[in-house]
RNA sequence: CGCGGGAUGGAGCAGUCAGGUAGCUCGUCAGGCUCAUAACCUGAAGGUCGCAGGUUCAAAUCCUGCUCCCGCAA
């Protein structure tokens, strides 16, 4: 199978890219979301795999919906299209081009999770293992017929991040065996057991929301899970104002007997009550400000603010 | 011109409204004390108060312009 296509916008897809630029076939196209602006200054930034894609000489089409780009996709008569992370739901014809197949390289073990969270759901689930699967792509979002898959356990202080990083160097191996398989017409195609499946929404950045209702292990992944994207945080009233504070990894969970919310400053350390066990946490970060340690943040407060200080 | 917060020794901050000796909690270094500690005591070093102009006898503080950082929104 040499006539590749690669549609991505994620940074995850890009080892897997990144290795058929390097190690063939290279893909005849790249094609990716159109550039969007990104962050307070609202700068346009075109994706990574762009970057790379006409370094390596590699034309890439950045159409606003895959539609507008029938003519174009066909006139390359691809035999196989590889997805993985671009952040568009391809129906219609699109399905049709590729003359072998059009697979989707998806960070999850489905039919779990199936949808744009996944890699954060792994972790908040507190599941023991993840890993990236390759599927036939159908209508069904990620409910197509799989191929192959492959597994990696999650470590007890993995994050969204590290969890993403791992996932996009598992991919590799991944789409290198997946494409081996179908060359050789061995290739399975389990159908999803449809009872198993699960699905995960986009995240926003409310989702963020520490609930103190929930038990101490709970939060504690969710932490790690929602970082970096979608963040977590809490709010806490000072000065009358409500005011954001950002929660980082590494949390602890401690074992002091504390009210849902109810803050706990002892030492420098910061604890905060939950529904069930409390937790220390060890990195924050108020409006306003930078990220630091909860030893700094408390250093210039004063004790008797936080009498009844609650996090709510 | 999307809304808002911020820049003060190595860290986190107060001081700015009402201009007048650079302060707090830590850290660092030196010494002391203790069986011992995120312990305590004594002392020291360390700052062009983001940058550039302006007003003033005098500016961290007032005025103007600029740079950078951050929260929200997208």
């Amino acid at each position: 199978m040499k006539r590749i296509v690669y549609m991505a916008t994620g940074d995850i897809a890009l080892p897997a890219f990144r290795h058929l630029l390097v190690n063939g076939p290279k893909p005849l196209a790249l094609v990716t979301q159109p550039d969007k602006p990104v962050g307070r200054k609202q700068v346009l930034t075109p994706p990574r795999l762009k970057h790379d894609a006409l370094e390596a000489g590699v034309p890439v089409l950045q159409p606003e919906v895959v539609g507008d780009c029938l003519d174009e996709l066909k006139a390359l008569e691809p035999e196989l299209i590889v997805v993985m992370a671009y952040g568009q739901i391809l129906k219609g014809e699109v399905l049709e081009i590729a003359s072998e197949a059009i697979i989707n390289l998806h960070a999850s073990l489905l039919p779990k999770y199936r949808g744009a969270a996944c890699i954060q759901a792994a972790i908040d689930a507190g599941d023991a293992e993840t890993g990236i699967t390759a599927q036939h792509v159908v209508r069904k979002l990620d409910a197509g017929d799989l191929i192959h898959a492959k597994r990696i356990p999650i470590a007890a202080d993995e994050t969204g991040a590290s969890l993403h990083d791992r996932l996009a160097e598992l991919a590799v191996p991944t789409l290198v065996e997946t494409m081996e398989l179908l060359s050789s017409g061995q290739a399975p195609r389990t159908p999803q057991v449809e009872s198993e499946a699960s699905y995960v929404g986009k995240l926003s950045r409310e989702d963020g929301r520490l609930n103190w209702s929930m038990s101490a292990e709970a939060l504690e992944r969710r932490i790690r899970a929602y970082e970096p994207w979608p963040g977590t945080y809490t709010t806490v009233e000072e000065d009358e104002k409500s005011r954001r504070l950002k929660v980082f990894a590494p949390t602890r969970v401690a074992d002091e007997d504390l009210g849902e919310g109810e803050v706990l400053i002892e030492g420098g350390r910061l604890r905060v009550g939950t529904g069930k066990g409390s937790l220390e946490l060890t990195q924050v970060q108020a409006e306003g400000s930078k990220r630091m340690s909860a030893g700094d943040y408390l250093r210039a407060k004063s004790p008797s603010r936080f009498h009844g200080w609650n996090f709510c």
